[in-house]
DNA sequence: AGGCGAGTCTACAACGTTGTAGGATGAGCG
DNA sequence: CGCTCATCCTACAACGTTGTAGACTCGCCT
């Protein structure tokens, strides 16, 4: 059916090789034997086949992304910036979504699933940090997010404690000191919710204020319905607070659902700050502030480390851990005199 | 680097052949060498090279989507729907953003990008209906979305019109006859807008309520910063409504950011609905009413349909359309004594 | 005894590409 | 005139897999 190298040598009366390297850019070719090429290439309409490129080269072009669920936006988004980093540099991605769920996460990383890419990101969600050894594998992978440390491989990661401090530091500075949090993962350390909780705590003792572990509210997901039945829960159990930190824009954005519903005024009442910058949060009543993570320079960076162990001599290097650079983002959710 | 079928091959004492047999399920192998060659493959660790085998067959497992952007809620949750419908069968998703670029566009369905796909779930924005023409290129393509109707290929669509009806109707029901749309495309025939908005009209004259341009809101693109606008527009204009309908959730929500803001309460002032049923629409403040498009329903069709075709006979088969089934979703931003 | 068919396995070619080695041509130089 | 060398091109092999054709064994039927 579609035209290969032979198709388009015998039309224009060179070898196969020839026509190969004119498509590589060899370099000692006549200006008419190009051009002679290049004429039948066009009129045949030939485009090389990937999969025999592939299998002599050994590479794809393709990279895989493994993320939990593209429904939730943060995902989403981080998503959207990685194909477009991957763009960037040429590569295409093929996405994997693994429901947070640590077997099949597990999964993904010893079965052959993702033969067809050159390498991983992986961004897991159900494993922790006693599963680091299963990063141990045989293929470039660079890791996402917050659930493991000092794994094995490389490692693209938000500033959690210091942006949750920021964020904490934020509304004190609004002059708050009775701060509720919404998404704590009870006895985590590592991970985002321990992570941002150890930054919330840090900033709390940056301004002399104890900490009081009932306006900690706890929940295993983070999705709207969380935050929302979190804030609930807070609620109910009477504890006084002037401000919240969502651990996610998501959370916090059901949380003020329900703060607005109990006749709450946001930020009079309570001052609200989210995490991870949203589209969504900027369109909320009140837009929400929150902690810009810097997902385009993640996604960059992921992309640009795969890249290099995709390509690079095998495993001098020893891995690498980045930090991306984060932003306080205020709006009317904290806005108050400071 | 990798064990191939000639390492096993050795390791069994059988030929390569043999191996590939049994890794087919070829039936007439003896047990005991099935035996012997499943210990060797396991021992070696090997698994088979996904390049060659595309190579042979012309066959790689891969379907390709391309739509505008996953930051879009709508785009993501479909990309999520998709993904899984075509892990049910066996299949892998590699995702291309076109940024709803009409040029974008184009160049995907004419340039050899999607190479190493089988076929493509194509989701046009910048493409219109005189452009249908491009859509007859020679590999599998189902095509999704509204731009385009009657094209050359199979196609996926929502029951725009229809449900757009009821959405209105829907208000109606509610003892509304001033009702305000945020997002019309102006001019547009064919497209999300335009259809809808012939399901609006044909809803207001099934009641018998004189359609009144100057309740339509119009946009270019349907973020919800365009239905903070757009809605702000509407009220300056001084046009009165005692209900809204949103072209999308997206759009709704925007607007009825805009609204409060204004002092309207919803729904006892205006009611609300949006079109999308996504996520966020459940925990805003309030919910918001819309139409569930089927999105399950629309990925699992385009998989299967373009699995058929990549698997099928050629073309003997004319383009087919499909119309998902939608449901009107009630929720507080219209719930009002019926 | 000869032949047949089912079961089990193998050798070889082919998918379309690129790396390697080397052949042919012509210019430059002693 | 003969040599070297850069330029331009080609033949062949190889990447790892699967389809095709056929070899060989065995039991069973005529």
């Amino acid at each position: 059916m579609a035209a290969t190298l032979k198709d388009v040598a015998l039309a224009a009366g060179v070898s196969i090789k020839t026509v190969s390297n004119v498509i590589n850019d060899y370099q000692h070719i006549r200006a008419d034997t190009k051009q002679r090429v290049m004429e039948a290439i066009s009129e045949l309409g030939y485009s090389p086949n990937l999969s025999a490129r592939s299998l002599r080269s050994g590479k794809t072009g393709v990279i895989g992304l493994a993320v939990p669920e593209l429904s939730l936006s943060y995902f989403a988004e981080l998503a959207d910036s990685i194909i477009k980093a991957a763009e960037r540099r040429g590569l295409k991605v093929l996405i994997e979504q693994t429901g947070g769920d640590r077997a099949h996460e597990l999964e993904i990383l010893s079965s052959p699933r993702l033969q067809m890419t050159d390498g991983l990101l992986f961004s897991p969600l159900g494993m922790s940090n006693e599963d680091a050894h299963h990063l141990n594998v045989n293929f470039p992978l660079v890791l996402l997010g917050e659930r493991i440390f000092g794994g094995p491989t490389d490692h693209v990661t938000m500033s959690n404690v210091e942006s949750a401090r920021a964020a904490t530091a934020h509304l004190i500075s609004k002059g708050r000191r009775r701060i509720a949090v919404v998404g704590g993962h009870e006895g985590e350390v590592i991970g985002s919710a321990g992570l941002r909780l150890r930054g919330y705590q840090q900033a709390l003792e940056e301004a002399g204020i104890p900490f009081d572990p009932s306006l900690v509210g706890y929940t295993t997901f983070w999705h709207r319905a969380n935050g929302a039945t979190t804030m609930k829960a807070l609620l109910e159990s009477g504890v006084e607070f002037d401000a919240m930190f969502g651990m996610n824009d998501t959370l916090a954005l059901g949380a003020m659902r329900v703060l607005q519903e109990a006749g709450r005024r946001i930020p009079d009442d309570v001052a609200v700050i989210g995490f991870d910058d949203l589209d969504e949060g900027r369109y909320s009543l009140p837009t929400l502030s929150t902690i810009a993570p810097g997902r385009d320079e993640i996604a960059d960076t992921a992309v640009r480390v795969l890249q290099e162990r995709i390509s690079g001599p095998d495993s001098d290097v020893p891995p690498r851990e980045f930090e991306a650079h984060f932003q306080v983002i205020e709006r009317e959710s904290s806005a108050l005199p400071g």
